[in-house]
DNA sequence: CTTACCATGTAAGGCGTTACATGATTCA
DNA sequence: TGAATCATGTAACGCCTTACATGGTAAG
């Protein structure tokens, strides 16, 4: 348990409360999760089917509208096996940014060339910080009959990504007005 | 030079201001960069061989106070490749956080369960942030003729950390209220 | 009719961690 | 004298990305 492969609970965890194509998987990650996690096709396909060999997940074929897909289902040992995982301390939470490995390391270029890095982290920032905005604004319409227990636990992620952009947004303005 | 292999740059971004030995500069990395980069010594030591081979650093054996030490020293290619790769746009700034996974998923459990997430979160920024501010001030007090231009670099990266982690916080003050 | 998107997969290879191995020195 | 830290390394293995391969459908 200690060294889960976190694809894993990430699939097993988007897979509590519907069912899902990897290709869908691949969507969440890209767009609700895609502030704290990612993975690519290589690596969610190959999962899935370790995860049904597992007996944590069931597939069955799908005709979607003239589309097939394969769907997977969660069992009762995938959700014991997330609910351990989700009980269990934080390992390792990491930043990984290029950004300021960029700036730590500034004094060997040109200044000028840190403003470019600068700036363009601040138009990522904006950009991200206006679709979570949007994302949070959607979620809080939904009318309270529809509203699940999770959908508190989304918010939550949500402000998180937020409060780090406007973070960012803040230390931006502040390195760009000292590098003038 | 589009797919660099980024402990390469950190390495030799290191490199660029004082000789280090392998064991110095995963010292670095747990201190000044540990808020936005790590390695481990099963990789800092071959990739160091490596960059020698690629005539982006000599070594030279030190014997400091007793201790055999493998000193490293940047040459010219290696500066120029740091610089070219300082010059590139960034490709890629990621979070990886697990404490945001178990939140998102918080609903399969126990919210109580959460809450401990997040206070050990929060004393874990806490801590962060301490040693932060005292980074920052001890190195406000070097004094102007020691003082470096790298040293401002430095500084914003603090700086960065510190916004950060006082973001963290505040998101941890809002979510603690809202699961009680 | 062709571009974009839907949909699933495999293979190669890179990068990194953990665990192990070794041995010297410092400090209580 | 034993534990902690200094110091360097190797081997096994895991996880992931990229690139490739394939084929269907929707929309302009």
């Amino acid at each position: 348990m200690a060294n889960t492969k976190k694809l894993d609970v990430v699939i097993l965890g988007l897979l509590c409360h519907e069912e899902l194509s990897g290709y869908d998987i691949k969507q969440r990650l890209d767009t609700r999760l895609s502030m704290f996690w990612g993975a690519s096709f290589g690596s969610i396909y190959p999962t899935l089917k370790e995860l049904e060999e597992r007996k944590f997940l069931i597939s069955f074929e799908k005709e979607d509208q003239k589309r097939k897909k394969i769907i997977y289902t969660i069992t009762e040992a995938g959700r014991d096996y997330l609910k351990e995982w989700l009980e269990q301390p934080v390992e390792k939470d990491e930043l990984r940014y290029e950004t300021l490995l960029k700036v730590f390391f500034a004094g060997e270029s040109n200044t000028d060339v840190l403003l470019q890095h600068i700036l363009s982290f601040q138009k990522k920032s904006q950009q991200q910080l206006q679709i979570l905005k949007l994302m949070e604004a959607e979620l809080r319409n939904i009318p309270p009959t529809y509203k699940e227990k999770e959908h508190g636990f989304y918010l939550l992620t949500m402000e998180f990504g937020i409060i780090t952009y406007e973070g960012y947004l803040k230390w931006c303005e502040s390195a760009i007005e000292k590098l003038k």
